[in-house]
DNA sequence: CCCTGATTCGC
DNA sequence: GCGAATCAGG
């Protein structure tokens, strides 16, 4: 992949949003966190909320023979401006609710569903269809996707339960079908009843 | 263990 | 310029 002027535009505009980088990297597509992480600090807007305070030694690893002299004069990060970090996580549901709230109102939008970027350009990598391991109310942990399956009123209900993507309440595959633009949501993209 | 960003350096 | 590897830290 390459970083054409729009992918710099988007990776601009979720940095700026607080979005992590994996995050930012899963909605690009094609991309690791590592060449998020990259390309946010040579295009020189790094280090957003982070505040100085390096408080430990500066990293200089690599007992590799060539030593770089050059001691990067890193632009210190702007003390000041501390930009708020976005809200970004829904956390609607408080662990207990969970179910509850998923429950009553089948995954249909976040609250903010209409912020949210269109999904990337498709998630083939990211995350499987099948889902290995679905999990009850009691096994669903912090990261695990709270999609539901099945009738939440019958004991064989499950949830999803394969890794959620960072920000997300769902996994990858999931999270495409749940945070969709409000603009281009079609009755013919909503899945009236959870499927997988 | 999960994650975060930061840095280095071979390519 | 790019990003994997590696780091420090939560």
């Amino acid at each position: 992949m390459q970083w054409t002027d729009e992918r710099v535009e988007l990776l601009k505009k979720l940095w700026a949003e607080g979005l992590s980088a994996s995050q930012i990297a899963a909605e690009l597509g094609g991309v690791t966190r590592n060449a998020v992480i990259g390309k946010v600090h040579r295009l020189g807007l790094s280090g957003r909320a982070k505040v100085a305070a390096p408080s430990s030694a500066p990293r200089l690893r690599k007992p590799t023979a060539a030593a770089p002299a050059s001691a990067r004069v890193s632009a210190a990060p702007v003390g000041v401006a501390a930009v708020a970090r976005a809200p970004q996580a829904p956390a609607y549901a408080s662990r207990g609710n969970a179910a509850l709230a998923v429950a009553s109102a089948a995954p249909a939008m976040e609250p903010r569903a209409a912020v949210h970027v269109a999904p990337p350009v498709r998630l083939v990598e990211t995350r499987p269809a099948v889902t290995p391991e679905n999990v009850t109310i009691m096994d669903l942990r912090e990261n695990m996707c709270r999609w539901p399956l099945g009738d939440p009123s019958q004991p064989d209900f499950r949830f999803c339960g394969s890794r959620t993507t960072p920000g997300s309440a769902y996994c990858a595959c999931h999270s495409a079908i749940a945070y969709q633009p409000a603009n281009d949501r079609r009755r013919d993209r909503r899945p009236s009843i959870p499927t997988h």
